[in-house]
DNA sequence: AAATAAATTTAGGCAAACCTAAAAAATTGT
DNA sequence: ACAATTTTTTAGGTTTGCCTAAATTTATTT
């Protein structure tokens, strides 16, 4: 597989998880930065090696064979991304880009030793769940912030948007991942949200309360 | 720079190390596996780029410009072994493929991090220097077996031949970089070496001498 | 049910990196 | 010196991944 034909994978994959749809072409130019003919193109061929389910006009959707590979892509990224905080020093909102290069290395034992170097991690430092080598991965019961009723109490486990500038916001006001958080009010107005951390309470946009996830302790 | 320039810019680099001459284009395509006439296109390419000065019919050799581009992936590509061995637990003779690749991964800050999380290595596991950011490294004064004089003694630096199978064959051999070895005797008729070692004395042929490198310890 | 708009595909081209076959230049042998 | 051989370049194609412009299909209005 080529570089460029593993990333319109990994592409259909994520937006295939927004919605449980097919693909359209549109979308996955908007992702893949390309012209709708280039997708066109792409998808043909992805189609002819059975990575994907595709019908002129009817959008694309991965193909088992296509989703299996797509897995094993973002394994790869993510594991390199905890590689790069953990082992390099860098920042959360840093390691994107490289990994994006680092996720088409190919050799299976290379990806195995990091693995075990990292021990074997369960999460990326996104909070993303990082798949097994076989394809399977546990989808944490993650609710957005801005989908939780007001008393609801959880731990901070992920990101909607991993843009360097959200995570430099995120930083900047210390909320990390791991944190406990409780909603205590929900601004009818603007949909903005009050929570309470263990450094006080601090009022969030809804923007930002679209774009956190907590795992919900039951509230009980 | 696209992987496959960088590639052609490490080929010649090291193709003009082995004699001072400009390299020639059948030599590239060899080392390449390519075609002569593939050589030709890309070397008019590099050489618009100023990364190499050629004339028709004249053979080709690095400008400084591409003298520097070469140092900057071999120190990458050396990096990226260290990592892989002392890290990843590799062997010696499994790395090259791997760093193949990793060599080509863009990120200024990557390689830095990578050099401090190594403790700033001088050597790869094959012995071979790692140039400094600035393209700056020290040739170390080593020597093949097969070109020292009977009765020098010197600490096993390097390897000529980097392959799976030779470097398969010194561990089974049990000769390792950091040996010191003393050349007790050699052999007119075919050029095989008597060497003493730590663990006893051994035989090695001509073809083994010619691709071992010892740093010299003056002898007197 | 048209008419209009939006999404998608087709047609035709381009650049990178390769190829084969043929031509040209350089080297070697006599 | 000049014929034969080797090296190198040119000419003309291919594949991959992209592009623009035009045609086609599907979706949305009126
Ligand atoms: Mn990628
Ligand atoms: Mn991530
Ligand atoms: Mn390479
Ligand atoms: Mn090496």
């Amino acid at each position: 597989m080529t570089l460029s034909e593993e990333d319109y994978i990994k592409a259909i994959y994520h937006l295939s998880q927004i919605d449980n749809k097919s693909v359209a072409t549109n979308a996955i130019a908007e992702q893949m930065k390309t012209k709708p003919s280039s997708v066109t193109d792409m998808v043909k061929k992805l189609s002819e090696k059975s990575l994907v389910n595709y019908k002129k006009y009817q959008g694309v959707s991965l193909s088992e064979k296509g989703r299996l590979v797509a897995l094993s892509i973002i394994r790869k990224h993510r594991l390199w991304e905890v590689f790069l905080v953990d082992k390099l020093n860098f920042s959360w909102d840093e390691v994107h880009e490289v990994a994006e290069q680092l996720e088409h290395i190919k050799s299976d034992a290379l990806i195995d030793k990091l693995d075990a170097h990292l021990g074997f991690p369960k999460v990326d430092p996104h909070g993303d769940p990082i798949p097994t080598k076989d394809g399977t991965f546990k989808k944490s019961i993650k609710k957005l912030i801005s989908e939780l009723p007001v008393l609801s109490e959880g731990v901070c486990v992920g990101v909607n948007d991993s843009s360097a500038s959200f995570l430099k916001f995120l930083d900047k006001n210390k909320i990390a991942l791991g944190d406990t958080f409780k909603i205590l009010d929900r601004e009818e107005f603007d949909g903005s949200v009050s929570i309470s951390t263990r450094s006080g309470t601090i009022r969030i946009s809804e923007q930002i309360a679209s774009n956190l996830y907590l795992e919900i302790s039951d509230t009980e």
